[in-house]
DNA sequence: AATGTTGGCGCG
DNA sequence: AAAGCGCGCCAACATT
């Protein structure tokens, strides 16, 4: 059974059944009180709740103490359709779907954005104002509903589309539910690594301590010239006039060059990064009551990877994973999915050499045999079919690759070669990269003239076809990652007072558990990880094995 | 003064 | 040792 579901402007909404395999509903219910008809609807069955954005209906749920199973998050199913369909994403929203069925102009891009950007909303926020009343929106719902569901069906692999359909929206789901429960911070441990390496905080607007001395020192090392070691500019100047040259200021150029300054300047670089990027005013900006609560973007990258907007929980340094603790009688439970991206491969093309490596607990040492015995050869090799690395060692580790593998690497291959060709890519449940852009298409349209050594259109071509080869795999290793999360989420207890899943990056994910409860939640995870490969790959010989760890701190994760 | 771009680096 | 893919965010710098 699926109910739609629009929110009123208050506390109020409206629900209307609906079937899920067709057009058709029931009769329109207005309820004054919307959280309290979720939750008792929610409680007397299965059902699929649809509606038109998880982040503007979901989080309000939640404070109101109602959590639900499963819903169909139409705004990113819509974005799903659209970029199978060769759209842009700018319609990806019940408002867009509507109006692009309607044939009426595609409304502003509105109603996630005034969310964010006020960092506040009303209890529920009102509909797309398109809609000139609640009724209306659950009209255009009911409608875009049924259309999503008849263009699933119409995919090449609709068990597949559907069953990222609903895994994406599961991870909004997910997604919110952690930014309510929080990332386990402790505010007086992050300040004291702070202190620890840079010194007291200072008022703002001036350096450390620590960063000023360097500062200092950098200026004396460079025989008293001025220099800001923030600029790039200034320090290559500095550094020619001394007489080194550089091409950047990146670290591992510096580390390469002879000058008293590179020391000084590696130290600098590194604690000014920390400083700017999470110093004591992130800390303050992020972190309350003891959570972090980056605001996760579901579906935010091309390839399905989740991206966060502000915060960058994505980046926490790992210094400052000691900061990360469990609540007194709680556990983190860190669990981290082994050499995903091979073993993604090896499952994807079906490759039996490479997917008997891949069923064991280490891929790399497994393939080393057939790369003389080098464990790091046999990574490198891997690394570069699925990253279109050639420098180096690659092209020879390739060509061993390609002989010993030749499935998976002909799968990377054909992606790189559609990408070249100006095609599309799918992942393994149908998330589809976008097309070349149009800028793409004139350069590459016109061959390079080999006289003047201009090689701009093969460096775009080139640099698709990397494109496209990463993202069969990147994008099929986020459709496994996103059913993982789908899964344990159903597994795990709900509730304020079970495990809570609170952090979920790539393909690593912790859950903050009460002890009593932390007993056989690895076997759950490692149970999960499989059931993810035979939901994504169907029968395969591939293993995804995952590492977890029990611990009070992050930073002591294996 | 506000906005956009670049260089650099954190994470997977 | 770094590179090949995907991101977000900062300060500096460029442009309006």
């Amino acid at each position: 059974m699926r109910v739609a579901v629009v929110a009123e402007q208050g506390e109020g909404g409206w629900l209307a059944e609906m079937p899920a395999n067709g057009p058709g509903h029931g009769v329109f219910v207005r309820c004054d009180d919307l959280a309290e008809a979720v939750a008792e609807r929610e409680r007397s069955g299965d059902i699929r709740w649809v509606w038109p954005d998880t982040r503007e209906v979901y989080p309000c749920l939640l404070r109101a103490g109602v959590r639900v199973a499963r819903c169909h998050d139409v705004a990113l199913v819509e974005g799903l359709l659209l970029s199978r369909e060769g759209r842009g994403s700018d319609l990806a929203s019940l408002a867009g779907a509507w109006a692009r069925m309607r044939g009426t102009a595609a409304p502003p891009a509105v109603a996630a954005a005034a969310v964010t950007a006020t960092g506040q909303q009303s209890l529920f926020d009102p509909p797309d104002p398109l809609f000139p009343d609640p009724r209306a929106a659950l009209t255009a719902l009911v409608s875009v509903h049924a259309d999503q569901v008849r263009r699933i069906a119409a995919d090449e692999h609709p068990q597949r589309f559907g069953l990222l359909a609903a895994a994406e929206s599961a991870g909004a789901l997910a997604a919110a539910e952690m930014a309510f429960h929080g990332l386990p911070w402790r505010e007086d441990i992050h300040d004291a690594i702070l202190t620890g390496l840079l010194g007291p905080r200072p008022v703002p607007g001036l350096r450390p301590a620590r960063l000023a001395a360097l500062a200092e020192a950098i200026r004396e090392a460079f025989g008293g010239r001025a220099v800001n070691p923030d600029s790039p500019a200034q320090l290559l100047r500095a550094l020619a006039a001394d007489g080194v040259r550089l091409p950047s200021t990146r670290s591992h150029v510096l580390r390469g060059a002879d000058h008293p300054a590179v020391p000084l300047l590696l130290d600098y670089k590194e604690l000014a990064r920390l400083h700017a990027a999470h110093g004591w005013s992130w800390l303050e900006e992020w972190v309350t009551a003891g959570r972090f609560r980056p605001e996760y973007v579901v579906g935010g990258v091309v390839s399905g990877r989740w991206a966060t907007h502000g915060g960058g929980a994505l980046q926490i340094p790992r210094v400052l994973r000691r900061a990360v603790v469990a609540d007194p009688g709680w556990v983190l439970v860190v669990a981290d999915a082994a050499q995903l991206e091979p073993r993604v491969l090896a499952a994807l093309a079906g490759d039996r050499a490479l997917a008997a490596a891949a069923g064991t607990g280490d891929l790399y040492e497994s393939l080393a045999s057939a790369f003389g015995g080098d464990r790091a050869k046999a990574k490198l090799a891997l690394l570069s079919a699925m990253y279109g690395g050639a420098g180096g060692d690659a092209g020879q580790l390739l060509a061993v690759l390609r002989r010993r593998f030749p499935l998976a690497a002909g799968y990377v291959e054909a992606a790189a070669r559609a990408g070249e060709e100006g095609r599309v890519v799918r992942s393994r449940l149908g998330r589809t990269c976008p097309p070349p852009s149009q800028a793409w298409r004139g350069i590459t349209a016109q061959a390079d003239d080999p006289e003047s050594g201009d090689d701009r259109a093969g460096r775009w071509l080139r640099a698709r076809g990397r494109f496209t080869r990463n993202f069969v795999v990147q994008a099929s290793a986020a459709d496994w990652a996103l059913v993982l999360i789908a899964e344990l989420r159903r597994r795990l207890a709900d509730g304020e007072h079970g495990p809570q899943l609170v952090f979920f990056q790539h393909d690593e994910v912790i859950v903050h558990c009460p002890l009593e409860a932390a007993d056989g939640l690895a076997q759950v995870v490692a149970e999960v990880a499989q059931e993810a490969g035979r939901l994504v790959f169907g029968p395969t010989a591939v293993r995804f094995p995952v590492t977890t760890s029990l611990v009070a701190c992050y930073a002591d994760a294996a």
